[in-house]
DNA sequence: ATCCAGGGGTCAC
DNA sequence: GTGACCCATGGA
Protein backbone atom coordinates (compact mmCIF):
# COMPACT_ATOMS: atom_id res chain seq x y z
CA UNK A 1 0.00 0.00 0.00
CA UNK A 2 2.14 2.76 -1.51
CA UNK A 3 -0.39 5.89 -0.81
CA UNK A 4 -2.76 4.05 0.53
CA UNK A 5 -1.53 4.97 4.13
CA UNK A 6 -2.55 8.55 3.07
CA UNK A 7 -6.11 8.34 3.16
CA UNK A 8 -7.25 11.00 5.60
CA UNK A 9 -10.46 10.57 6.91
CA UNK A 10 -12.76 13.01 8.80
CA UNK A 11 -16.80 12.96 9.68
CA UNK A 12 -18.41 15.13 7.25
CA UNK A 13 -22.04 14.24 8.56
CA UNK A 14 -24.61 12.69 10.45
CA UNK A 15 -27.69 12.10 8.26
CA UNK A 16 -31.02 9.46 8.80
CA UNK A 17 -32.45 8.31 6.03
CA UNK A 18 -35.80 6.38 5.53
CA UNK A 19 -36.36 3.20 3.47
CA UNK A 20 -39.98 1.92 3.80
CA UNK A 21 -40.96 1.88 7.60
CA UNK A 22 -36.93 1.11 8.61
CA UNK A 23 -35.00 3.94 9.40
CA UNK A 24 -30.93 3.50 8.79
CA UNK A 25 -28.61 5.86 11.07
CA UNK A 26 -25.39 6.05 9.71
CA UNK A 27 -22.61 8.20 9.21
CA UNK A 28 -20.75 9.49 6.32
CA UNK A 29 -17.30 10.29 6.12
CA UNK A 30 -14.52 10.93 3.48
CA UNK A 31 -11.45 9.62 3.01
CA UNK A 32 -8.63 11.20 0.54
CA UNK A 33 -6.33 9.43 -1.88
CA UNK A 34 -3.99 11.21 -3.49
CA UNK A 35 -3.74 10.08 -7.11
CA UNK A 36 -1.02 8.70 -8.58
CA UNK A 37 0.42 9.81 -11.63
CA UNK A 38 -0.90 8.73 -15.09
CA UNK A 39 -4.18 8.50 -13.32
CA UNK A 40 -7.51 9.21 -14.70
CA UNK A 41 -10.54 8.62 -12.99
CA UNK A 42 -12.84 10.26 -15.67
CA UNK A 43 -11.11 7.92 -18.06
CA UNK A 44 -11.59 4.67 -16.25
CA UNK A 45 -15.18 5.85 -14.99
CA UNK A 46 -15.92 6.46 -18.82
CA UNK A 47 -14.68 2.90 -19.60
CA UNK A 48 -16.83 1.20 -16.89
CA UNK A 49 -19.91 3.41 -17.97
CA UNK A 50 -19.42 2.63 -21.67
CA UNK A 51 -22.33 0.79 -23.22
CA UNK A 52 -23.85 -1.79 -20.99
CA UNK A 53 -25.71 -2.35 -18.01
CA UNK A 54 -23.24 -3.67 -15.00
CA UNK A 55 -25.16 -4.37 -12.24
CA UNK A 56 -22.45 -4.37 -9.59
CA UNK A 57 -21.49 -0.36 -9.98
CA UNK A 58 -23.71 2.56 -10.20
CA UNK A 59 -22.94 5.11 -11.88
CA UNK A 60 -23.92 9.21 -11.95
CA UNK A 61 -22.27 12.28 -13.41
CA UNK A 62 -18.30 12.19 -11.65
CA UNK A 63 -19.15 9.28 -9.44
CA UNK A 64 -19.24 5.70 -9.12
CA UNK A 65 -20.74 3.94 -6.01
CA UNK A 66 -20.28 0.63 -5.44
CA UNK A 67 -21.13 -2.30 -2.16
CA UNK A 68 -18.29 -4.85 -1.39
CA UNK A 69 -17.61 -7.19 1.21
CA UNK A 70 -14.83 -6.48 3.73
CA UNK A 71 -13.80 -8.67 6.47
CA UNK A 72 -17.15 -10.06 6.48
CA UNK A 73 -18.96 -6.82 6.63
CA UNK A 74 -20.90 -5.38 3.72
CA UNK A 75 -19.98 -2.07 2.99
CA UNK A 76 -20.95 0.79 0.06
CA UNK A 77 -18.78 3.55 -0.68
CA UNK A 78 -19.17 6.74 -3.36
CA UNK A 79 -16.28 7.79 -5.20
CA UNK A 80 -15.41 10.94 -6.74
CA UNK A 81 -11.74 13.02 -7.38
CA UNK A 82 -10.57 16.54 -7.63
CA UNK A 83 -7.21 17.66 -9.10
CA UNK A 84 -5.41 15.90 -7.43
CA UNK A 85 -7.52 13.07 -4.92
CA UNK A 86 -9.83 10.10 -5.11
CA UNK A 87 -12.69 11.10 -2.75
CA UNK A 88 -14.56 8.16 -0.91
CA UNK A 89 -17.51 8.41 0.49
CA UNK A 90 -18.41 5.85 2.76
CA UNK A 91 -22.31 4.75 3.56
CA UNK A 92 -21.90 2.27 6.49
CA UNK A 93 -24.24 0.46 8.76
CA UNK A 94 -23.09 1.17 12.12
CA UNK A 95 -20.08 0.04 14.30
CA UNK A 96 -16.89 2.56 14.43
CA UNK A 97 -14.32 -0.12 13.51
CA UNK A 98 -14.77 0.73 9.94
CA UNK A 99 -12.58 -0.94 7.88
CA UNK A 100 -10.81 2.00 6.47
CA UNK A 101 -7.27 0.77 5.22
CA UNK A 102 -9.02 -2.04 3.99
CA UNK A 103 -11.06 0.08 1.81
CA UNK A 104 -8.29 1.75 0.75
CA UNK A 105 -6.39 -1.14 -0.26
CA UNK A 106 -9.58 -2.35 -2.12
CA UNK A 107 -9.87 0.97 -4.59
CA UNK A 108 -5.62 0.67 -4.91
CA UNK A 109 -6.21 -2.60 -6.47
CA UNK A 110 -9.54 -1.92 -8.29
CA UNK A 111 -7.59 0.93 -10.24
CA UNK A 112 -4.49 -0.78 -10.31
CA UNK A 113 -2.83 2.71 -8.22
CA UNK A 114 -0.01 0.97 -7.19
CA UNK A 115 1.12 0.81 -10.88
CA UNK A 116 4.54 3.07 -12.17
CA UNK A 117 2.55 2.84 -15.93
CA UNK A 118 5.29 4.88 -17.40
CA UNK A 119 6.89 1.96 -18.81
CA UNK A 120 3.89 1.07 -21.03
CA UNK A 121 3.59 4.65 -21.93
CA UNK A 122 7.67 4.67 -23.35
CA UNK A 123 6.41 1.22 -25.37
CA UNK A 124 2.80 2.60 -26.67
CA UNK A 125 4.92 5.78 -27.79
CA UNK A 126 7.24 4.07 -29.63
CA UNK A 127 4.34 2.25 -31.75
CA UNK A 128 3.37 3.82 -34.74
CA UNK A 129 0.01 2.52 -34.90
CA UNK A 130 -0.80 2.77 -31.24
CA UNK A 131 0.91 5.64 -29.70
CA UNK A 132 -2.47 7.83 -30.03
CA UNK A 133 -3.44 5.49 -26.95
CA UNK A 134 -1.05 7.47 -25.02
CA UNK A 135 -2.83 10.67 -25.39
CA UNK A 136 -6.35 9.47 -26.26
CA UNK A 137 -6.93 7.23 -23.52
CA UNK A 138 -4.36 8.69 -21.19
CA UNK A 139 -4.14 7.53 -17.37
CA UNK A 140 -6.73 4.94 -18.36
CA UNK A 141 -5.73 1.92 -15.37
CA UNK A 142 -6.23 -2.09 -15.56
CA UNK A 143 -9.31 -2.40 -13.90
CA UNK A 144 -9.76 -5.84 -11.97
CA UNK A 145 -11.62 -7.68 -10.30
CA UNK A 146 -10.72 -8.39 -6.88
CA UNK A 147 -12.72 -11.82 -6.19
CA UNK A 148 -11.03 -14.89 -8.37
CA UNK A 149 -14.55 -16.53 -8.23
CA UNK A 150 -16.21 -13.56 -9.41
CA UNK A 151 -13.64 -13.16 -12.28
CA UNK A 152 -14.52 -16.67 -13.46
CA UNK A 153 -17.75 -16.58 -12.90
CA UNK A 154 -18.21 -13.37 -15.52
CA UNK A 155 -15.72 -14.81 -18.11
CA UNK A 156 -17.99 -18.07 -17.89
CA UNK A 157 -20.93 -16.07 -18.06
CA UNK A 158 -19.05 -13.99 -21.23
CA UNK A 159 -18.18 -16.92 -23.28
CA UNK A 160 -19.31 -16.49 -27.04
CA UNK A 161 -22.21 -14.20 -26.47
CA UNK A 162 -22.22 -10.43 -27.30
CA UNK A 163 -21.17 -8.68 -24.20
CA UNK A 164 -24.79 -6.50 -23.86
CA UNK A 165 -26.51 -10.41 -22.85
CA UNK A 166 -24.02 -11.13 -20.61
CA UNK A 167 -24.27 -8.17 -18.69
CA UNK A 168 -27.83 -9.10 -19.10
CA UNK A 169 -27.41 -12.75 -17.42
CA UNK A 170 -25.12 -11.59 -15.00
CA UNK A 171 -27.89 -9.19 -13.83
CA UNK A 172 -30.38 -12.08 -12.99
CA UNK A 173 -27.76 -14.25 -11.62
CA UNK A 174 -26.43 -11.28 -9.28
CA UNK A 175 -30.04 -10.08 -8.44
CA UNK A 176 -31.14 -13.61 -7.54
CA UNK A 177 -28.07 -14.97 -5.69
CA UNK A 178 -26.45 -12.13 -4.75
CA UNK A 179 -26.59 -9.14 -1.74
CA UNK A 180 -28.07 -5.92 -2.13
CA UNK A 181 -27.32 -3.00 -0.14
CA UNK A 182 -29.64 -0.31 -0.18
CA UNK A 183 -27.89 3.02 -0.20
CA UNK A 184 -29.18 6.39 -0.64
CA UNK A 185 -32.20 4.99 -2.30
CA UNK A 186 -30.03 3.25 -4.80
CA UNK A 187 -30.06 -0.72 -5.02
CA UNK A 188 -26.47 -1.82 -5.26
CA UNK A 189 -25.12 -5.56 -5.25
CA UNK A 190 -22.69 -7.72 -4.32
CA UNK A 191 -21.44 -10.66 -6.24
CA UNK A 192 -23.02 -13.87 -4.87
CA UNK A 193 -20.89 -15.79 -2.74
CA UNK A 194 -20.06 -19.84 -4.52
CA UNK A 195 -21.20 -21.10 -0.57
CA UNK A 196 -24.62 -19.98 -2.01
CA UNK A 197 -24.78 -20.30 -6.10
CA UNK A 198 -23.32 -24.19 -5.38
CA UNK A 199 -27.13 -25.22 -4.41
CA UNK A 200 -28.45 -23.09 -7.42
CA UNK A 201 -29.73 -26.16 -9.86
CA UNK A 202 -29.18 -26.46 -13.88
CA UNK A 203 -32.96 -25.44 -14.31
CA UNK A 204 -32.57 -22.73 -11.98
CA UNK A 205 -29.87 -21.25 -14.77
CA UNK A 206 -31.81 -22.49 -17.69
CA UNK A 207 -34.99 -20.01 -16.49
CA UNK A 208 -32.59 -17.14 -16.79
CA UNK A 209 -31.74 -18.16 -19.89
CA UNK A 210 -27.82 -19.85 -19.32
CA UNK A 211 -27.48 -22.48 -21.74
CA UNK A 212 -27.04 -25.66 -20.26
CA UNK A 213 -23.36 -26.01 -20.38
CA UNK A 214 -22.46 -22.72 -18.88
CA UNK A 215 -25.39 -23.69 -16.14
CA UNK A 216 -22.99 -27.04 -15.11
CA UNK A 217 -19.58 -24.56 -15.69
CA UNK A 218 -20.90 -22.23 -13.10
CA UNK A 219 -22.48 -24.48 -10.47
CA UNK A 220 -19.18 -26.89 -10.93
CA UNK A 221 -16.46 -23.66 -10.19
CA UNK A 222 -19.04 -22.43 -7.24
CA UNK A 223 -19.31 -26.03 -5.84
CA UNK A 224 -15.16 -26.14 -5.94
CA UNK A 225 -14.85 -22.67 -4.43
CA UNK A 226 -17.25 -23.55 -1.52
CA UNK A 227 -15.47 -26.49 -1.04
CA UNK A 228 -12.02 -25.32 -1.00
CA UNK A 229 -11.00 -27.35 -4.28
CA UNK A 230 -9.78 -24.39 -5.77
CA UNK A 231 -8.85 -21.17 -4.50
CA UNK A 232 -7.43 -17.98 -5.01
CA UNK A 233 -4.62 -18.55 -2.46
CA UNK A 234 -3.70 -22.00 -4.23
CA UNK A 235 -3.53 -19.66 -7.45
CA UNK A 236 -1.71 -17.09 -6.18
CA UNK A 237 0.59 -19.19 -4.85
CA UNK A 238 1.58 -21.75 -7.78
CA UNK A 239 5.76 -21.52 -8.50
CA UNK A 240 4.40 -19.83 -12.31
CA UNK A 241 2.17 -18.30 -14.49
CA UNK A 242 2.35 -21.50 -16.50
CA UNK A 243 1.09 -23.28 -13.64
CA UNK A 244 -1.43 -20.54 -12.84
CA UNK A 245 -2.49 -21.23 -16.27
CA UNK A 246 -2.36 -25.44 -15.66
CA UNK A 247 -4.40 -24.81 -12.58
CA UNK A 248 -7.15 -23.70 -14.01
CA UNK A 249 -7.99 -24.73 -17.19
CA UNK A 250 -7.94 -28.01 -15.45
CA UNK A 251 -11.16 -27.25 -14.21
CA UNK A 252 -13.92 -27.95 -17.15
CA UNK A 253 -15.46 -24.94 -18.28
CA UNK A 254 -12.65 -22.63 -18.13
CA UNK A 255 -10.27 -22.41 -21.15
CA UNK A 256 -7.24 -20.33 -22.38
CA UNK A 257 -9.61 -17.82 -22.95
CA UNK A 258 -11.31 -17.55 -19.65
CA UNK A 259 -8.01 -18.36 -17.63
CA UNK A 260 -5.64 -15.69 -18.51
CA UNK A 261 -8.77 -13.41 -18.55
CA UNK A 262 -9.09 -14.33 -14.87
CA UNK A 263 -5.12 -13.89 -14.38
CA UNK A 264 -5.42 -11.15 -16.00
CA UNK A 265 -8.70 -9.24 -14.17
CA UNK A 266 -8.06 -10.60 -10.25
CA UNK A 267 -4.02 -11.64 -10.11
CA UNK A 268 -2.89 -8.61 -12.19
CA UNK A 269 -0.81 -11.18 -13.80
CA UNK A 270 0.43 -8.97 -17.34
CA UNK A 271 2.11 -11.42 -19.40
CA UNK A 272 -1.71 -12.95 -19.63
CA UNK A 273 -3.33 -12.27 -22.78
CA UNK A 274 -6.98 -14.03 -23.51
CA UNK A 275 -5.62 -15.32 -27.00
CA UNK A 276 -8.63 -16.12 -29.21
CA UNK A 277 -10.34 -13.43 -27.94
CA UNK A 278 -12.99 -11.78 -30.65
CA UNK A 279 -12.74 -8.16 -28.85
CA UNK A 280 -8.96 -8.22 -29.20
CA UNK A 281 -8.67 -9.28 -32.47
CA UNK A 282 -11.36 -7.28 -33.80
CA UNK A 283 -9.52 -4.09 -32.22
CA UNK A 284 -5.95 -5.62 -33.84
CA UNK A 285 -7.86 -5.90 -37.06
CA UNK A 286 -9.16 -2.22 -36.53
CA UNK A 287 -5.88 -1.19 -36.18
CA UNK A 288 -4.48 -3.08 -39.59
CA UNK A 289 -2.09 -4.91 -36.80
CA UNK A 290 -2.90 -8.28 -38.41
CA UNK A 291 -4.05 -9.55 -41.64
CA UNK A 292 -6.98 -11.82 -40.30
CA UNK A 293 -8.02 -13.35 -37.15
CA UNK A 294 -5.98 -16.50 -37.70
CA UNK A 295 -2.39 -14.22 -38.20
CA UNK A 296 -1.13 -15.55 -34.91
CA UNK A 297 2.25 -14.76 -36.40
CA UNK A 298 1.13 -10.66 -36.11
CA UNK A 299 -0.28 -10.82 -32.71
CA UNK A 300 3.06 -12.58 -31.22
CA UNK A 301 4.94 -9.74 -33.17
CA UNK A 302 3.07 -7.17 -31.78
CA UNK A 303 2.89 -8.35 -27.98
CA UNK A 304 6.36 -9.16 -28.27
CA UNK A 305 7.32 -5.35 -28.29
CA UNK A 306 5.10 -5.32 -24.88
CA UNK A 307 6.62 -7.75 -22.87
CA UNK A 308 5.56 -7.11 -19.44
CA UNK A 309 2.73 -5.20 -20.72
CA UNK A 310 0.85 -7.43 -22.68
CA UNK A 311 -2.55 -7.08 -20.72
CA UNK A 312 -1.97 -3.50 -20.40
CA UNK A 313 -1.74 -3.66 -24.00
CA UNK A 314 -5.38 -5.70 -24.45
CA UNK A 315 -7.12 -3.71 -21.90
CA UNK A 316 -6.08 -0.30 -23.95
CA UNK A 317 -7.08 -2.47 -27.42
CA UNK A 318 -10.39 -3.09 -25.47
CA UNK A 319 -10.96 0.21 -24.84
CA UNK A 320 -10.06 1.15 -28.44
CA UNK A 321 -13.48 -0.78 -29.68
CA UNK A 322 -15.74 1.69 -27.59
CA UNK A 323 -15.70 5.38 -28.77
CA UNK A 324 -16.78 8.21 -26.48
CA UNK A 325 -18.96 10.44 -29.63
C1' DA B 1 -32.91 -14.05 -42.38
C1' DT B 2 -28.12 -14.28 -41.56
C1' DC B 3 -24.00 -13.59 -39.17
C1' DC B 4 -21.72 -12.56 -35.10
C1' DA B 5 -20.73 -12.50 -30.10
C1' DG B 6 -14.71 -10.49 -24.86
C1' DG B 7 -15.27 -19.77 -25.99
C1' DG B 8 -15.09 -24.49 -24.55
C1' DG B 9 -15.66 -29.49 -24.89
C1' DT B 10 -15.40 -33.45 -27.66
C1' DC B 11 -13.89 -36.39 -31.06
C1' DA B 12 -11.47 -37.89 -35.21
C1' DC B 13 -7.09 -37.93 -37.49
C1' DG C 1 -1.58 -30.89 -31.81
C1' DT C 2 -4.82 -29.65 -35.18
C1' DG C 3 -9.28 -29.02 -37.09
C1' DA C 4 -14.32 -29.85 -37.58
C1' DC C 5 -18.41 -29.88 -35.14
C1' DC C 6 -21.81 -28.74 -31.57
C1' DC C 7 -23.63 -25.98 -28.03
C1' DA C 8 -27.26 -22.00 -27.18
C1' DT C 9 -29.28 -17.34 -27.47
C1' DG C 10 -29.60 -12.35 -28.04
C1' DG C 11 -28.03 -8.36 -31.01
C1' DA C 12 -27.50 -5.99 -35.15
Amino acid sequence: MANGGQGVGHFRKNQVKRFGTVAYIWRMKTLKMRKPALFSFEECLWFLNRNYDDCLHHIEPGQLSKAICINGENIAFTLRADEQHLLVDLNHGGGDNFPEAALIQYIMEWFDLDRDITPFYGLLEKNKTLGYMAKDFAGFRLISIHDLYEALCWSIIGQQINLTFAYTLKRRMVEQYGQKLEVNGQSLYIFPRPEVLQYATVADLRKQQFSERKAEYLLLVSKMFAEGSISQEMVRQCASYEAQVALLTAIRGIGIWTANYALMKTLKQLQAIPYGDVGLLNALLNHALIKDKKDTVGIDKLFKRFKGWESYLVFYLWRSLSSKS
